[in-house]
RNA sequence: GCGGGUGUAGCUCAAUGGUAGAGCUCUAGCCUUCCAAGCUAGCUACGUGGGUUCGAUUCCCAUCACCCGCUCCA
């Protein structure tokens, strides 16, 4: 592997990020809200332009692939068949002497495992568990004392309650991921579409952790946006689909901008319950190589589990063999959030000028916030610079400066990756040409006012 | 969640038990025909809440947020 090089740091793409308005720490005027991040009116169009590109590529172009946006909140039911309601809650403790947090179940199991005895910690209560941990004399496995707090249920799943509250019984959680609500869909999606396996659904929508971990900027938040697609196949070519989606899914980024070094595939070493094979992309982040998304094969888990626990036939009929199966899912997922700071970072480049650093976002045209910066070299040419600004704006967003001088202005749309600036100068009120510079190579061309609008639109396609 | 550290303007940093100053940025005006020029004027801050005190940005406590480490991350 080259040599891995990028000149971004989180200091410095966070600061951006809060200068030139495209993220903002939330709830900043009553001090933040810890892990949530808010997009500004730049971030948001780049983050729009991220999913646009992301859709094009895996439904628009993908003719066998259909979107959904489902609700948030699901039926309790949907966590239940997912395993997340028994797996995604932990009983806690802490040992008030070394301040270490251990598992209560684990604890138990492991005493149990010693001690020969035949018991089960997930049938226990937590005051059982709370009791046989005491009853016993289990100690801190690190500093071998025994001075434990209560159990603490850490439920990684938001809870909040439908209607008048009545504790338990309207408890509903926000989605811990969104896959489960393409996988309760199938069958909507494969009758209304007349879809034929394989066929995939796409999804892009939030989802909420309840954790407490640091997030390295909006590395990791406790609301963040997944892109997934769910490819629904037959057993025997979910291996082919799984090495097909893994090459589509890093084509994706490379045509995106990335350069390939910064790139790497990273198989699990540990497999979560559901799936057969699962494979990471992972991107170079200033914090180093973290995941950017996954590619799972799930098997037909989901789907047989949604069978058994909601009573409805998850079968598919192959039309032309007449065989009846439950499909396999090749799922493929990346995190907005997490991709957009890794464009950020490798958009990001400093370039030394004679006594001065240019800042520049080298982001794909398609993904810049702002297509075209539209500057009156003066202001009396300001109505002519108005009335194309005009123009394009019905095309793309485009962006009106006209305070400060002319290099001042160009710096301004450099640091937020505006890859066209279309000055107006004395000339252009003339003979109705104006300058487009390139943000990339900072050259300069004289163009005709109506040859600006196909130029652009060929520059930023994806 | 635990331990340690930090918190003054958009940013980087000062000063002070008697309510704060600079540089850059930003805004307005002048000037200026294509890569952060210049001149003039201006906006903007002691994270929040208590306590001690005649008086707290400064001392104390709590809280919130951030940073580092741990923990967690099927």
């Amino acid at each position: 592997m080259a040599e891995v090089k990028t000149k971004a740091t989180m200091d410095k793409i966070v600061n951006l990020c809060k200068n030139r308005g495209l993220i903002f720490q939330g709830s900043e005027i009553y001090g933040g809200m810890g892990n949530t991040w808010d997009y500004g009116p730049v971030g948001v169009e780049i983050k729009n332009n991220i999913k646009r590109a992301w859709w094009k590529r895996f439904v628009q172009e993908n003719t066998n692939s259909f979107g959904v946006d489902a609700a948030i909140l699901m039926n309790s039911r949907v966590w239940d068949a997912s395993g997340h309601t028994a797996s995604f809650s932990d009983p806690k403790m802490d040992c008030k002497e070394c301040k270490t947090r251990e598992r209560a179940d684990n604890l138990i199991e492991d005493y149990a495992k010693k001690h020969n005895l035949q018991i089960n910690p997930d049938t226990m209560t937590n005051e059982e568990m709370e009791k046989f941990i005491a009853d016993n004399k289990i100690n801190c496995p690190k500093c071998g004392k025994h001075n434990w707090t209560p159990i603490r249920q850490f439920n990684l799943m938001f809870e909040t309650s439908r209607g008048v509250t009545d504790e338990n019984q309207n408890k509903i959680y926000l989605r811990p991921e969104t896959a489960q609500g393409e996988f309760v869909n199938f069958l909507n999606v494969q009758r209304t579409m007349r879809a034929k396996v394989p066929f995939g659904i796409a999804q892009i929508g939030k989802a909420f952790r309840n954790e407490v971990t640091p997030g390295n900027f909006i590395f990791r938040t406790i609301e963040f946006e997944q892109m997934e697609h769910q490819l629904f196949c037959k057993e025997g070519t979910d291996h082919d689909f799984y090495e097909l989606y893994k090459q589509k899914a890093f084509n994706f980024l490379t045509d995106l901008g990335f350069n390939k070094d910064h790139l790497r595939f990273k198989d699990h070493d540990k497999l979560a319950h559901y799936a057969k094979s699962a494979c990471d992309i992972q991107y170079y982040y200033p914090m180093g190589w973290q995941e950017l998304n996954g590619i799972h094969n799930r098997t037909n888990y989901d789907l047989s589990r949604h069978q058994e626990y909601s009573g409805k036939n998850m079968l598919y009929l192959d039309p032309i063999t007449n065989e009846k199966y439950i499909p396999y899912v090749v799922e493929y997922s990346i995190g907005a959030d997490r991709l957009m700071l890794a464009v950020l970072c490798e958009a990001y480049d400093e370039e030394q000028l004679e006594n001065e650093t240019r800042v520049v976002m080298h982001f794909h045209p398609a993904i810049a916030a702002y297509k075209v910066a539209v500057l009156p070299l003066q202001k009396q040419q300001s109505e002519k610079a108005r009335e194309i600004y005009n123009e394009l704006s019905k095309h793309f967003m485009c962006t009106f400066d006209e305070s400060g001088s002319i290099g001042k202005r160009y710096r301004r749309q450099d640091e937020i990756g505006t890859p066209i600036c279309l000055t107006v100068d004395f000339d252009s009120l003339e003979d109705n040409t104006v300058t487009l510079r390139d943000r990339d190579t900072m050259e300069q061309i004289r163009v005709k006012t109506d040859e600006v609008l196909p130029y652009v639109l060929n520059k930023i396609k994806f």
